[in-house]
DNA sequence: GTTGAGAGTTTCTAAATGTATACTATGGAT
DNA sequence: ATCCATAGTATACATTTAGAAACTCTCAAC
């Protein structure tokens, strides 16, 4: 008998994972390797997030520990920047799967494959 | 540029996927293998859940081609029964990849694994 | 001393989701 | 006639989440 009490791992991980824009944050982040990204540079990408979602979505994944977030205060202004941890990077097979799993039973429906999101590298 | 303009076929599955409870009918109807569940033998198991969201999402999932249901009236009370179909059984290892994920990457946190979800079979 | 870029924060509003509680329909058993 | 189980619905309320728009802070350059 179970209770949803948070106890969950997959939940817990469901939780934040799946919230609007975070995936998309995620994929942002791994399409370019290994290189870092920077708050705007982000937001220029995903035209129609509000700074307060993205920051709010930053911070999230940089508390679950799948992206890290450095300041870079040499210069000005002050850049900051973002890159996936290995964690992060590991997470992107399972979004894989759920795409290759959508692909097999879903072909009836508009997917992605078919619309605007060959660059998104999965 | 990408635009969350639900194109995206992750996202279309995480959002009937992630609702609350989803995966635990889910999991709930994998548990005993192709044995058929009747709504309130899942209804007894869930503690918490109302018959509202449980139906709710039965609905949904059944939309989403996951589970069937099926009405046995041959006796009284009718049965209604519900099972996974293939594409049900086949987002299984999805779940099973995010548990370990979890479990290689959180650690540190009280994992279902360790206190009462030794029956969610992943 | 005003402008400007980067990286956010604040406040207020709206929409989506979930919860609690009570109610319905069916037909057999008592 | 009434009670009971199964399988839900219906209504009202609460919480969570996202969105819009304006504002802040820092320091360097003009």
């Amino acid at each position: 008998m179970y209770t949803m009490d948070d106890n969950c791992t997959v939940y817990k991980t469901m939780d934040f994972i799946s919230k609007k824009w975070t995936l998309l944050i995620l994929l942002e982040l791994f399409k370019g390797g290994k290189r870092k990204k920077r708050y705007s540079e982000i937001k220029d990408k995903m035209e129609d997030i509000t700074p307060k979602i993205l920051s709010q979505r930053l911070k999230e994944l940089e508390k679950e520990g799948l992206i890290t977030r450095r300041v870079d205060a040499s210069q000005f202004p002050v850049k900051t920047e973002y890159s996936l941890t290995e964690s992060g990077r590991d997470f992107i097979p399972i979004i894989s799967q759920m795409k290759i799993w959508a692909l097999k039973w879903k072909p009836h429906k508009d997917l992605c494959e078919s619309v605007d999101c060959k660059n998104c590298d999965l």
